[in-house]
RNA sequence: GGCGUUAUAGCUCAGUUGGUUAGAGCGAACGACUCAUAAUCGUUAGGUCGGUGGUUCAAGUCCACCUAACGCCA
C-alpha cells in the first residue's frame, strides 16, 4: 500500500465554474483519487477556494456584500456543486484559513531569512474615489495608439498594443469611473525565484516522465527571453493574508497583503492542516503528508492542473517551497491540460457562452458529464464539446453499452431464473477465453489509470464493457436455455458476475452509476480485480440481485437541440 | 516578432526507443440475433499519415524548410 497525496488547482472564489475548468483539474483528479483508494491506496485528495485578490473584492462588491461573507457563500456554493459532480475531496479548504494565513506569513519570514525576498519601490495608480491601488486592468482610457476609449491599463484589447496605465488619455477608474487619479510610489516585495533558477532547473530536468505540455510551458519560462524573472508577492489591498515576517510585524509593509499568486499554492499545505483540524486530528497527521522529515519521504504527491497553472506550480510554488530551506514535500508528477472549448469556441464566463457546473447538473446527472469530459479530456491538445457529440458519447457508451448489459442479463435472468445466481453448468471454452480477455484488458485498464493516461483509461474501460455484449452475444444463453438450462445457467452466472465487474471497475468515471450496479448486484465495493477469474466467482450460485431500474435514459433529440440554443451564449432569453 | 502545441480514414482520436499488409470508437453499408433502454453482435468500408527535401537497408515515427490552426510571451 503506497500513500498518494493528491490536490486539484484550486477553483477562484468568484463565481461558479465551467465544465472547461472542471475537467482540466477537479475532474481528473477525482478520477485518480478513487481510483488509487479503489486499489486500496492511503490517499489524501486535497482542494479549496481560492479567495484573495481583487477580482473577489469587486465581485463581493456588485454581491452587495462583505468580502468575506461574500467568499464565504461562494466556498459553500461551489462546495456543494463539488459534491454534486461527486468529486471526493478528503478535504475542501479556504485559502483565507488562518492555517493559510499563518503558513504564508512563516514562509515569507524563512524567504527573508534566506536573502530571497528583496523591496522594489514601484509606481502605481492610486483611486481616491475607489480608495485603493488600482490593478493595470482595472484603469481604463483612451489609447495613445489607435484612439480607442476602452482600452485597459495593461493592453489595448482593439489593437492589442502593450500599455502601462500612465500611457492612457483620459484615464478611469474600471471600477467607479472616476478620473480622480494619481500615481503613487509605493513598495514590494519580490521574491528573488531568478536565483532558483538553477535548481530549478535541474529539477525541471529530473522529471523524465511528466506531460511534455507541463515541461515545454517550464522550460520555456525559465529560458525565454531573459530568463525567470523575479515576482511581486505583495499587493496594496485590503483583503488577503497581511504582510507579517512570521508573527512579526514587517516594517514599511503596513497595510498591504501577499499577491494571491504567493498564498495560494500554500494553501495546498494549509487545506491539509484544515483537514486535520477538521477531523479532530493533531499536526502531526498533516505533516506525515507534507514534510519528508516527519513521515512524508514515502508519499507520492500528484497535482492535476489546467496548462494556465503550469508555472505557478513547476516555478513558483517550488522556489517558495525550495527558498524556505525546510524539508518540504515537492511534487512527484504534475498531470496538466489543455483547454476544452465550447462548440467552436471558447467558454466564456463573461459571456454566458458555455455549461456551468450548476446548470449541467439541472440538465442530467453527474455521471454523464463526468463520462463525456473524462473520455474526451483535453490532453494531446486543446478538444471541444458540442451537444451532437456529448449525446451520441453518452448513449453509446453509457446507456446502450454499460446500462443495457446489466439490464439485459438481470431481466434474463429474473425470467428464466429468477432473482438470484442460477446453479449448474460449468464453464468451458467461451468463458475462459472471455476471462483471458479481461485479465488482459483490466490489467491495461490499470496501467493506463496508473500513468494518468485519462483518454485511454476510458477507451479500455469502454472495451471491457463492451466484453461482456460480446460473450452474451456469442453464447446466447437464451438459446442454449431451449437445449441444455444447464449450460444456460452457467453462462448467465458468468453474465452477472461481469455485472459486479464492470460496478467495480467503473467506479472511479461513473462513481453513482457504479453504486447502483453493486447495490443491484447486493455486493459492496471490495477488491480491486487484479485477478479476474477470481473476482468473477464472487457472486455464487444462490446469491440474490435486484433488477436496477434503467441506469441511463438516453439524451433525446428534442432535449439536444433545446440545450444548445439555451446554451448559446447568443440573445439571453 | 519569439516560442510552444497540433496537423493520421467523413467525425473524434491511438500510433512505444524508426522495421513485415497504418489501428480504435463513432457515423455509413450489409448481415446475425431477439435476452435487453429498437439495445446488442459480426463483416465491410482501401486514408499518397499537412507539404517539400534530406538521413537510413528501412520513416507516420529522426533532421531541415514551408503551410495551416490554436495558444503563450514580447
Amino acid at each position: 500500500m503506497a500513500r498518494h497525496l493528491i490536490t486539484s488547482a484550486i477553483p477562484y472564489i468568484n463565481g461558479i465554474k465551467h465544465l472547461g475548468n472542471l475537467v482540466g483539474s477537479q475532474l481528473p483528479a477525482d478520477l485518480y483519487a478513487r481510483y488509487m483508494r479503489a486499489r486500496g491506496h492511503e490517499v489524501l485528495f486535497l482542494c479549496a477556494t481560492d479567495e484573495h485578490g481583487t477580482p473577489a473584492e469587486l465581485a463581493a462588491a456588485k454581491a452587495g456584500k462583505p468580502v468575506a461573507e461574500y467568499c464565504a457563500d461562494m466556498h459553500a456554493v461551489q462546495a456543494r456543486i463539488a459534491d454534486g459532480f461527486g468529486l471526493s475531496f478528503d478535504h475542501f479548504g479556504r485559502s483565507s484559513s488562518p492555517q493559510n494565513h499563518a503558513l504564508t506569513q512563516h514562509f515569507a519570514a524563512r524567504l527573508a531569512e534566506a536573502g530571497l525576498i528583496r523591496e522594489v519601490a514601484e509606481k502605481q495608480v492610486y483611486s481616491h474615489a475607489d480608495k485603493r491601488f488600482l490593478p493595470d486592468r482595472y484603469i481604463e482610457g483612451t489609447c495613445p495608439n489607435c484612439g480607442y476609449d476602452k482600452a485597459r491599463g495593461d493592453q489595448c484589447e482593439n489593437c492589442t498594443k502593450q500599455l502601462d496605465p500612465t500611457d492612457l488619455i483620459d484615464a478611469r477608474s474600471a471600477i467607479s469611473g472616476s478620473t480622480d487619479l494619481e500615481v503613487r510610489e509605493t513598495k514590494h516585495l519580490y521574491l528573488r525565484q531568478s536565483e532558483l533558477k538553477g535548481e530549478l532547473d535541474a529539477w525541471i530536468d529530473s522529471k523524465r516522465d511528466w506531460p511534455i505540455l507541463t515541461t515545454s510551458i517550464a522550460k520555456k519560462w525559465l529560458h525565454d527571453g531573459d530568463g525567470l524573472q523575479d515576482r511581486g508577492i505583495t499587493r496594496d489591498l485590503d483583503w488577503g493574508i497581511p504582510v507579517r515576517k512570521g508573527a512579526d510585524p514587517w516594517p514599511g509593509m503596513e497595510g498591504k497583503v501577499f499577491y494571491v499568486w504567493f498564498d495560494a499554492p500554500i494553501e495546498y499545505i494549509a487545506c491539509a492542516g484544515e483537514w486535520a483540524e477538521a477531523t479532530g486530528q493533531d499536526d502531526a497527521a498533516w505533516e506525515r503528508w507534507w514534510r519528508t522529515d516527519k513521515g512524508a519521504e514515502d508519499v507520492r504527491y500528484t497535482q492535476f492542473m489546467g496548462k494556465d497553472n503550469v508555472p505557478f506550480h513547476t516555478l513558483s510554488f517550488p522556489a517558495t517551497l525550495i527558498g524556505s530551506g525546510e524539508p518540504w514535500k515537492m511534487v512527484d508528477h504534475l498531470k496538466s491540460f489543455n483547454y476544452l472549448n465550447y462548440d467552436g469556441g471558447q467558454f466564456s464566463t463573461s459571456q454566458g457562452r458555455g455549461i456551468f457546473m450548476d446548470q449541467a447538473l439541472g440538465l442530467l446527472p453527474a455521471d454523464y458529464w463526468r463520462w463525456w469530459l473524462l473520455s474526451n479530456a483535453p490532453e494531446s491538445s486543446d478538444s471541444e464539446f458540442t451537444w451532437d457529440s456529448f449525446q451520441n458519447t453518452v448513449n453509446k457508451d453509457l446507456a446502450d453499452v454499460l446500462g443495457n448489459f446489466v439490464s439485459r442479463i438481470t431481466k434474463f435472468c429474473r425470467s428464466k431464473f429468477g432473482e438470484a445466481v442460477p446453479d449448474g453448468g460449468s464453464y468451458g471454452a467461451d468463458e475462459a477465453a472471455l476471462i483471458a480477455e479481461l485479465t488482459d484488458r483490466v490489467a491495461r485498464y490499470s496501467e493506463m489509470m496508473d500513468a494518468m493516461e485519462v483518454r485511454k483509461s476510458a477507451r479500455e474501460l469502454r472495451a471491457i464493457w463492451a466484453c461482456g455484449n460480446e460473450y452474451l452475444q456469442r453464447v446466447a444463453p437464451w438459446s442454449t436455455f431451449k437445449t441444455d438450462p444447464d449450460q444456460a445457467a452457467a453462462q448467465t452466472r458468468l453474465g452477472l458476475n461481469l455485472a459486479h465487474l464492470f460496478g467495480t471497475l467503473s467506479a472511479p468515471f461513473v462513481p453513482s452509476a457504479s453504486q447502483r450496479i453493486l447495490e443491484s448486484m447486493r455486493v459492496e465495493m471490495t477488491s480491486w480485480p487484479d485477478d479476474v477469474e477470481a473476482f468473477l466467482a464472487q457472486l455464487p450460485a444462490g446469491h440474490s440481485f435486484d433488477v436496477p431500474e434503467v441506469l441511463f435514459a438516453k439524451v433525446t433529440d428534442d432535449a439536444r437541440e433545446e440545450w444548445k440554443a439555451r446554451f448559446s451564449g447568443a440573445a439571453p432569453a
